[in-house]
DNA sequence: CACCTTGATTGAAACGTTTCAATCGAGGAT
DNA sequence: ATCCTCGATTGAAACGTTTCAATCAAGGTG
C-alpha cells in the first residue's frame, strides 16, 4: 500500500488537493467541517507530509545546521566528546517541528566561514547552531549582515544582540575561586581554554574578583590557556609544578583538562586531596570516578542544549532575541573536602 | 544571482533538459562533444545538484540511518561518548557520496525495531548502520527479510551473510588473558558488556581459551557482565574485593569500565599497579591519563567507522557481501609493567 | 530513389507540495 | 429580477529532477 499523500487524500474525500493542502496546514479559509472531514481521512490514512516535495515547493531546507569543530590539532586528544550529549539535547527540542539536525564538522574557523557562506547562499540550512564564541566573531557578524537566523552556545560581544545559551562561566569561576580562598588557599591557578574564547575571559574576569575580594593579586605565572583536553591540563600541571612557589590549588575548566592533571600529579608523586586541590567543571559527569573524585560545578548540559534548540525554531518564527537569551548558573558537587591550604607548600 | 538549474543550463547551453540531464549524469546516449560543452557550463555556472528534486523524482531518500543507542537507564552515565567518533568515521565516509548520514536515537531494542519499519515502510532511508550485534539479532531478521541494505558494527550469527566491520573481540581478549596469564597471574577477573551482546560471548571465549591454555579452569565468580559504563566497573570492584579469594588481575571492556574499576579500587585503598592489574580496550585513548595509566588494546576507531560508511555505500551500489565484511585486530598498548602476580593476594 | 537502421536529441509527464488567480454559489441589497 | 459581495473551493502552475516514448537527421542498404 502506498504511503498517502495530498493526492490521494483528495480522492478519497472529494475535495480539490488544493483544500486539502490547505485544510491539513490550518490555513482559515477553509470551512470548519470540512477542515475536519479532510483531517480525519488524513489521520485515517496515515499521512504524513512529504518533506522533499515540501522543501522543492518552498524552497526551504527545513534543517538546522549544527556547527561542530573537530580540531584536527587535538585529534588524538579527548576532546569535543561533550558534543554527543549536546547534539542529542538539539535533535529532542527539533523532534516534534519539521526540522531535523544536521552536523557540519568544521576544522577551524577559515573552515567555518566557508561552510557558513555555502549554508547562506545555496540554502543548505534554515538556521545554524555553534558553540565557542570568540571575540568579535566573524561568524556572528557574518550572519547578522546576512539576517540567518542563528544560535550560539555562549554570549558574544556583538552590538546587535540575537539568541544564545550561556552557561555563567563567571559566576562560577567566581564561586570556585572564593570557595578556595575562604578555606585559606592564597595562591590559585587557573587552567583555561584558549584565550580568543569569550568564556575564557569570563573565566578569567570572575576569577580575578574573587581573589581582589580576598584582598589577593593575580600572578600570571599561575594562569593557563589551552585546548581544553587532557594534554593541557597535563602540561599546566608540570609548569605548576616546576614553579618555586606552588599552587595550593587549582581550578580547572571541564574534565579533560582536570584529567590531565590529575595524571600529571599522580605521575609527579603529589597527592591531589592533600598537597593540592583540584575544582573542576563538570560536562560529563566523569569526575565522580576520577582518582580522587573532583568537586566540580555542575552544568546540565543536555537540558541546556534542549535550550539551543528551542531558541532556534523561536528565532526561525521571527521571535525577538529578548526572549531567546539565557544565562545557566551551575550548581556545586562537593566530592573532596577541599581541606584548606597546608601552611606551607609541600617540597619533593 | 539564482543558483543553476538543470533548467538554466539548458537555456545557457541551448540543448533540452532531457539532454542536460543525462550528460550530467554521464548517461552514454549523449554524444561526447556535447556531454563535455554541458559539463563545461555546468562547472561554470557552479551548478550542484538539488537534492530535494532529485528526491522527489527518484522517491529515493539518499539518506543513511545510523541508530544510535541512548540508553535511559544509564542516562546520568558516561556512556556513548565514543559515538562522536563513530559518527565522524561514517559523515567522512558519506562524505564525496551523495548520501547524507542521518542519526536516529533509539532507546531501546524495541524502539529499534519500530523505526526500522518506519524507516523500511516510509522510505526514511536507503540505508542503515547499527551496532551493538545481539544473538539471533531481531533487526538483522528484519532488514534480510525486507533485503533493505545495511551494515552492522559487530558480527552476527546470522545464516545470512551480511556488511559489518567488527573488532576482533575474541582475539584481543585471548590476547590480555594470556599475557597476564604468562606473567604470573592465576585468578583474573572479566569485566565483560551484557550477555546479550554478541561481542560479550566473543571476549569471554577468548577468555577462557587463554585460560585453557595456561591449564587455567574459569571461575564464574570472576566473570561480570553489565552495561559498559564506569558504575558498572565499579561494582565489578567492589564485588570482587568482597572475595575471600581476590583476583590479582582484570580485564576490561572498555575505558569507562576501567574508570569504575580504578575508583573502586583507590576506594578501597587498593593500589592498582601493585595490589591488582588492570588491562582495557581503549575506545578513546583516554586511558593513558587514568592513574595510573593502564596498559590497553587499542582500536582505531575513526578509521573503523570509516569503513562502515564505505561498506554501506557498497552495499548500496550492490556489492556482494563477502567483499564488505572485516574484522579489525587490536594492537597492544603498555602503560604498565603489568606486574606479575603478588605471591599471595593482598589482605586489607 | 525509397526504405530501414542507428544514434542523438527532444518533449512531456511525473514525483508531492504550496500558492494564487479564477470560479462558483448563496445571500443581501437595490 | 438584477446586480454585488463574500466566502469557500477549484484548477493550474511551479519548484528541479529523471525517464521514456517520440522525433529527427544522417548514413547504409536494396
Amino acid at each position: 500500500m502506498a504511503r498517502a499523500t495530498i493526492k490521494s487524500i483528495a480522492r478519497e474525500t472529494g475535495y480539490s488537493v488544493g483544500t486539502v493542502s490547505n485544510a491539513l496546514r490550518e490555513v482559515d479559509s477553509v470551512r470548519e467541517d470540512t477542515r475536519q472531514k479532510i483531517q480525519a481521512a488524513a489521520a485515517r490514512l496515515g499521512y504524513r507530509v512529504n518533506m522533499d516535495g515540501l522543501k522543492l515547493r518552498t524552497n526551504k531546507s527545513y534543517r538546522i545546521a549544527v556547527l561542530v569543530s573537530v580540531s584536527s590539532d587535538a585529534a588524538e586528544e579527548w576532546e569535543g566528546v561533550e558534543f554527543t550529549r549536546v547534539l542529542a539535547g538539539i535533535s529532542s527540542a527539533l523532534q516534534t517541528s519539521r526540522y531535523e539536525m544536521s552536523v557540519f564538522n568544521v576544522a577551524d574557523l577559515s573552515d567555518a566561514m566557508t561552510i557558513l557562506v555555502r549554508i547562506v547562499q545555496d540554502g543548505l540550512a534554515d538556521g545554524v547552531i555553534f558553540s565557542g564564541t570568540l571575540h568579535d566573531d566573524p561568524r556572528i557578524a557574518f550572519l547578522q549582515q546576512h539576517r540567518f537566523p542563528f544560535v550560539t552556545m555562549g554570549m558574544s560581544n556583538s552590538k546587535t544582540p540575537h539568541a544564545y545559551v550561556d552557561f555563567d562561566s563567571q559566576a562560577a569561576a567566581f564561586d570556585a575561586t572564593a570557595r578556595l580562598v575562604g578555606l585559606g588557599h592564597r595562591r590559585i591557578a587557573l587552567v583555561n581554554p584558549p584565550a580568543k574564547l569569550i568564556y575564557a575571559a569570563q573565566r578569567q574576569t570572575g576569577y580575578e574578583q574573587a581573589l581582589a575580594d580576598g584582598g589577593l593579586a593575580p600572578d600570571p605565572t599561575l594562569i593557563f590557556n589551552g585546548p581544553t583536553t587532557a594534554s593541557t591540563g597535563q602540561l599546566c600541571f608540570e609548569a605548576l609544578h616546576q614553579l618555586k612557589d606552588r599552587p595550593t590549588a587549582c581550578i580547572c575548566a571541564n574534565e579533560a583538562m582536570t584529567l590531565g592533571v590529575l595524571s600529571a600529579a599522580h605521575e609527579a608523586g603529589v597527592q591531589i586531596g592533600r598537597d593540592m586541590v583540584v575544582i573542576s567543571t563538570d560536562d560529563l559527569q566523569l569526575s565522580r570516578y576520577f582518582v580522587p573524585p573532583t568537586t566540580t560545578y555542575y552544568v546540565p548540559i543536555e537540558e541546556t542544549s534542549h535550550l539551543l534548540g528551542e531558541y532556534m525554531l523561536k528565532a526561525l518564527d521571527g521571535v525577538d532575541s529578548s526572549e531567546t537569551q539565557k544565562k545557566i548558573r551551575a550548581t556545586l558537587i562537593e566530592r573532596q573536602p577541599d581541606t584548606p591550604a597546608p601552611q606551607k607548600a609541600p617540597t619533593t
